[in-house]
DNA sequence: GTCTATAGACCGATAGAC
DNA sequence: GTCTATCGGTCTATAGAC
């Protein structure tokens, strides 16, 4: 399974540089969003130079898709594994697992739809809000309503996400509870 | 009560360009974000020169500042008149109320951070988290898990406030059930 | 009120030395 | 692998004509 954190590249070889641009590009990206952020922020934080980046990226979106693609490809594979019928607790559930490694990501995305335009992910955050909503449909009652209330429970879990105690499994139960009330209410 | 819609000056005529230029940059600041949109975008949208955008505003900032006004003031006015003892239902109804008009304006504070900080609504945003914070708190339930439900119910609704048919009560019903729901959740 | 023209800073990106 | 130096472009903002 993909993480934000450091690993090898194809050679075997770990490049400390690029891991260290990539968490930098990261938190940049999260805080003050992809637009906003320079390359030339990213290199001071780090005490290099603009051109150094280059060596490691051609560009800056080569940068941006490096460090979103982990994120990707987890929410990927957790579609793929939520394709069976599933109860709405257990794709909230499996939805805060796999996302919570990839909160500063998460966030990142949210904040920046330039980025998401720039980088063509408007398209695959479109597939996943369709997959992710016919997930969640009840064909027992297809109101309006239903999904006001599945836009509450995914929005108001994502949010709880990126709350500082997150990572705390605590934490992530109450968020999941309180999703599935959100779900359930009537 | 202050509204996104156009306004007339202090001296009673009331200037088309002016509330045009607004209008663009809200959209533009809402779809794109704040430092992803130029004065140029804005103007190319309007049929004028970045040079007349400067004749209605002295600079960028101070465009901002004019759009996130009228947000920030009912936001503020919402606060004060909840400042007595209310239920959480009476509390989270009375935001969804508030806000519906400025929900363009709620997308784009919310993604763009870049902004709150140019803008030092940073500082803003602050106070009211504090103070909607302790306006949900209970007393009773002085729990972390608490926090996150009112993470989740905040979260949540703000999200379902920007669904296109967020302007019907029905749905704003329905989302504001949802909210109570997930703070009610244990 | 809107225009053309431009200043000065910063952007992403490249060339080439070491 | 990192540097200095620079290119062309865009940005915010200003000056001044109409």
């Amino acid at each position: 399974m993909a993480e934000d954190d450091p690993s090898p590249r194809r050679d075997g070889r770990t490049t400390d540089t690029r891991q260290r641009i990539e968490a930098t590009a990261l938190r940049l990206f999260a805080t003050r969003g992809f637009a906003a952020t320079s390359l030339r922020n990213i290199a001071d934080e780090l005490g290099i130079t603009k051109a150094a980046l280059y060596y490691h990226f051609p560009a800056k979106k080569d940068l941006a898709r490096s460090v979103f693609q982990p994120f990707i490809d987890d929410v990927d594979a957790l579609l793929s594994r939520l394709d069976g019928r599933r109860s709405p607790r257990e794709i909230l559930s499996a939805y805060a697992e796999a996302l919570v490694p990839h909160r500063a990501t998460l966030t990142a995305m949210l904040r920046d739809p330039a980025a998401a335009v720039d980088l063509d992910l408007a398209e695959v955050s479109a597939r996943w809000l369709s997959r992710v909503g016919a997930l969640l449909d009840d064909e027992d009652d297809p109101s309006p309503e239903r999904r006001v209330r599945t836009t509450v429970a995914f929005g108001g879990l994502t949010r709880a996400l990126m709350l500082p105690d997150a990572e705390e499994p605590a934490t992530r139960e109450a968020a999941v509870a309180a999703a599935v009330a959100a779900l359930d209410s009537r």
